[in-house]
DNA sequence: CGCCACTTTGAAGCACTTCAACATATGTGG
DNA sequence: CCACATATGTTGAAGTGCTTCAAAGTGGCG
C-alpha cells in the first residue's frame, strides 16, 4: 500500500500517474481527525468549510425524520468523499462512524485549486462521483422493487465488490462492522426481520456472518438470487485480473 | 417567460446576470428533438456524446431489472439535465417521455467550454446537481421509511414545490401526466394500492386528481401528514416571495 | 363505434411488522 | 478478573399493510 486510500480509490476511477498519486498523498498530509466508533461527526444542518475524506474505517450517511425514523442512505468506505462544500449549501444528512475512523478535513480553498491544477485527478473525482450516484440509484431500486432477501443479499454483493476493489476483501470474506439494527436502517426493514433473513441465508449455506466478519460462501448463487450485476460499479468496464 | 426553461431553472439555483441568461438561450439555439409521449428516447447502455436538456414536458428516469420489475428513480421537469456525458461512462438507466417533450442535445465539446467560460453558470449547474442528489436521497428515505400514504403525498408536495418554482403551478394545482401505474413504479407500490390510497386522499378532501390535473386542496395538512420539509429543495434558504 | 389504456373495486393471501421475552456478546468500573 | 450494565442478537406468536388475482367500469382516440 504505497499510497493512501484516496489515491488508491481514485486510481481505480481513472488512470493516474506517479505525480498525481504523490500529489494526493501530499494533499492529505495535513492534521487528521480521529473519530471514535458510533460518533456522529458531521451533522445535518452543518456547513463545513472543508472537504472531508474518509481515509480509514467505515461510516454511514443517515437521514432522520422528525418522528425518529432513520434511513441510512450510504455506507462509506476508505477513500470516499464524505462532503465537498459548495457555495453555502447545508448538509441534509449526517455522517456517523461505524468503526474507529480517520478523516482528513481539507480546506476548500486548498482543495479546489488543487483539483483544477490536476486534470487527471479532476476526472477521477468526477468518475467517483458518478459511481456514488449510481450506487444510490441502485439502493433506490432495492428498496422499491426487491424483497428483504434480495435487498440484504444485493447489499452484501455490492459491499464485497467495493471492498475487493480496494484490497479489503480476501477469499470472499471481509470485516463487516454493521449491526443488524443498522442493516435494517439501510434496507428499510425491521431488525427482527433482518435477523430472520440472515438466519435463512446461513441455513442455505450462502453466508457466514459472525464477530463482525462476513464471508460469502457462494458468491455466484447469491449474486444470481439477488439480481446483482456489478456493471454500475464499473464505469470503465469490468476489472481485468492480472 | 423571456428566457428558456434551462435559463429560468439555473437562475433559481444561483444569481445570473442578463449576459448569462442570454448566453444560455444562445447555447440552446440548436436543432431540437421532439419526442412523443411514452417514448424511451435515451436508453440504458447508451453512451450519448451530447448533453441532453429537457426544455418542455415531463420525463421519467427508469431502471429495469432483468425479470421485468421497473423502478422510476426520478421525474424530470423542464430545465432538468437528463444526461451529461463524462469520459466513456454508459447510462445505467433509461429516460422516458411522460408527455410530448422537447429536448436539446448539445455536443459535449460545445457545452463544457461554455460552462468553463461562465463561472456563474457553472455554479448554478453544480447547485442544480446538488439539489437533484438531495431529491434522490429523499426518495430513498420515502421508500425505506414511509407508508404508502406518506410516499405518495410527499411526492405530490415535492412536485408542487418544484413546479411552483418554475411557474408551472397555480393555486396549488398543476398538470400531472403521471398514470397510476407510473406512480406505483416510482413509489415501490402496486397500481392497485396506489389507487386505494388516492381514493382515501380524495375522501379526506386532501387532493383533487382527474384528467391529468392535480390540485392539492389542503397543502399544509398534506405536508404535515407526509413529513414534507422543503429545505432539501432550497439550497439557499426558503424563497422570498415578492 | 370500438379498441385499448387506464382506473376502480372486492376478496384472499402473504411478506413483513409489532410486541414480548430471553440469550449472548461487549464494555466498564471496582 | 469478576460483577454488572448495556448493546446486540435470537426466537415465537399475533397482527397488518400491502400484494395478488380477478373482473368490471371508464375515458380518450383512431
Amino acid at each position: 500500500m504505497p499510497y493512501n486510500a484516496l489515491a488508491r480509490r481514485l486510481a481505480c476511477c481513472f488512470p493516474l500517474d506517479e505525480d498525481d498519486l504523490r500529489a494526493i498523498d501530499r494533499l492529505c498530509a495535513v492534521p487528521r481527525r480521529r473519530v471514535a466508533a458510533r460518533r456522529e461527526f458531521l451533522r445535518e444542518g452543518d456547513r463545513p468549510g472543508q472537504v472531508h475524506i474518509l481515509l480509514e474505517g467505515w461510516a454511514s450517511r443517515l437521514v432522520m425524520l422528525p418522528d425518529g425514523r432513520r434511513q441510512i442512505t450510504a455506507f462509506h468506505l476508505p477513500g470516499d468523499i464524505l462532503w465537498r462544500p459548495m457555495g453555502d449549501v447545508r448538509m441534509d444528512f449526517s455522517i456517523l462512524a461505524l468503526t474507529p475512523a480517520m478523516v482528513v478535513p481539507i480546506a476548500s480553498g486548498a482543495f479546489e485549486p488543487f483539483v483544477t491544477a490536476h486534470p487527471g485527478i479532476a476526472m477521477a473525482l468526477a468518475t467517483q462521483d458518478r459511481v456514488a450516484e449510481a450506487v444510490q440509484r441502485r439502493w433506490l431500486v432495492n428498496l422499491g422493487q426487491r424483497t428483504a432477501f434480495e435487498r440484504i443479499g444485493h447489499l452484501f454483493c455490492e459491499l464485497h465488490h467495493r471492498l475487493d476493489a480496494i484490497g479489503l476483501a480476501h477469499e470472499n470474506s471481509f470485516a463487516f462492522p454493521v449491526t443488524q439494527v443498522e442493516l435494517a436502517e439501510a434496507t428499510g426493514l425491521t431488525p427482527v426481520h433482518v435477523n430472520r433473513v440472515l438466519r435463512d441465508m446461513r441455513l442455505q449455506g450462502l453466508i457466514d456472518l459472525e464477530h463482525r466478519a462476513l464471508r460469502i460462501l457462494q458468491f455466484s448463487a447469491l449474486a444470481q438470487r439477488t439480481l446483482f450485476d456489478p456493471a454500475y460499479l464499473e464505469p470503465h468496464g469490468p476489472l481485468r485480473l492480472a
